[in-house]
DNA sequence: GTGGTCTAGACCACG
DNA sequence: GTGGTCTAGACCACA
């Protein structure tokens, strides 16, 4: 179902959030498409139920998708994110350390760039 | 002297290496330099000395900064950024979230490419 | 669990670094195996966690373990030790250190290359 | 005179013992030749009078050198020193760690008796 | 004065 | 339960 490294420091419940979210982008889920429920998904992922609880609570919050009471979870058919500012400060920081990291990597800007743009026809699916 | 937010979720001796890069790579701090010992920067910062010293002992094992005996801590001299691969990996991976992020948020590519030249500009500095 | 000698001038996290090795070498600890926890090691070798985990930490920053979010700590399986230049240049350093040792001694080579070849016999283990 | 590095992680005294043992083995210092004073030779190296005290006596104690009163340090004539088994023990304790570390690296035992023989080689002065 | 190690004890995030 | 971070305070070796 979906890519978790167990090895990796970010949380599993966030990869399986960011996950999720790759999923709709690339078009793998579409609006309205029924998610596993949560133990389903955890049996089918082995990995503890309360960590699929925990992302699935996150999507949720973050509008991502819908529970529908006794009927399922669903991708939100309205799933489009709003601009919020808050989060996109959190990005441009974790984008800054990025670009700080790979400068001093003695990386060039044209190839920082080259790899930016390789990672967004990544999102895009077109691979 | 540096900026440190303690309510942020990365932990405080990581916001100190990121800090010292940014300020090598801005110029405040040069190749040779002194820093502050562990006592003085801790007292300076209202920051316990043993959090600093994780943070120097980082910056001392990515070859930032080096210790001499008995006399302090310097911003390395022969530091040559190296090519990583398992940390370019990374960064692209923490890319590649940030750029999902924007992209479920409805940013199109151009605001996107946008954001990230301002920061590669932020980054350059005053040289 | 492992020889700690609180006395040696050698820190107690570095004993603990080298004994995990020298138990994987002589097959005691094999990959995939568990570690105990920082915690359950740190109370049977009546040792502070806080030590544990600085020896866990430099284990898995050279590759010889590996951490599981939440599941605990594991022998790597995966490792495939490389060559590094600036760690083979330290141990070459310490031997030439005790090669002129053993010969102001008054050892003479040939007893010299017994002492190593036993040396290189007791790492070889049960195997 | 001495080969010294500030940035070793060995303490500068202990550097100018070994280099000063290493020296009488190679035949630059012979028994009876004097030694430069304290302040002399800490004007030469341009290093701290205390650590090149430090290191004499530690030299002294190991009956490597001795102090003739009024006239200076020499280098001792029946300089060999003697077998000395709690010596002989930590010596074999440094190449323990180190044969660890290299068959750790994946160096096999031909290469590891290789390196040493060089070491011994060039303890020799042969080089 | 410098950094290095260790302990004790606290709080937190994750699974 | 796991590991990660942080603080407070102590002792030590080195220059």
């Amino acid at each position: 179902m979906f890519n978790i490294n167990p090895r990796s420091s970010t949380p599993i419940y966030t990869q399986i959030v960011d996950e999720v979210k790759e999923s709709i982008l690339k078009g793998i889920l579409e609006p309205g498409d029924k998610m596993p429920s949560v133990r389903e998904l955890a049996k089918m992922m082995t990995i503890n139920p309360n960590t699929i609880q925990k992302a699935y609570k996150e999507l949720e919050r973050q509008m991502v998708i819908e529970k529908i009471r006794g009927k399922g979870t669903f991708v939100s058919t309205d799933y489009k994110g709003k601009r919020d500012e808050s989060r996109m400060k959190l990005v441009k920081e974790s984008f800054k350390k990025g670009l700080i990291e790979l400068k001093y990597m003695g990386i060039k800007e044209e190839e920082t760039m080259a790899i930016i743009k390789e990672l967004i026809r990544e999102i895009k699916g077109d691979e």
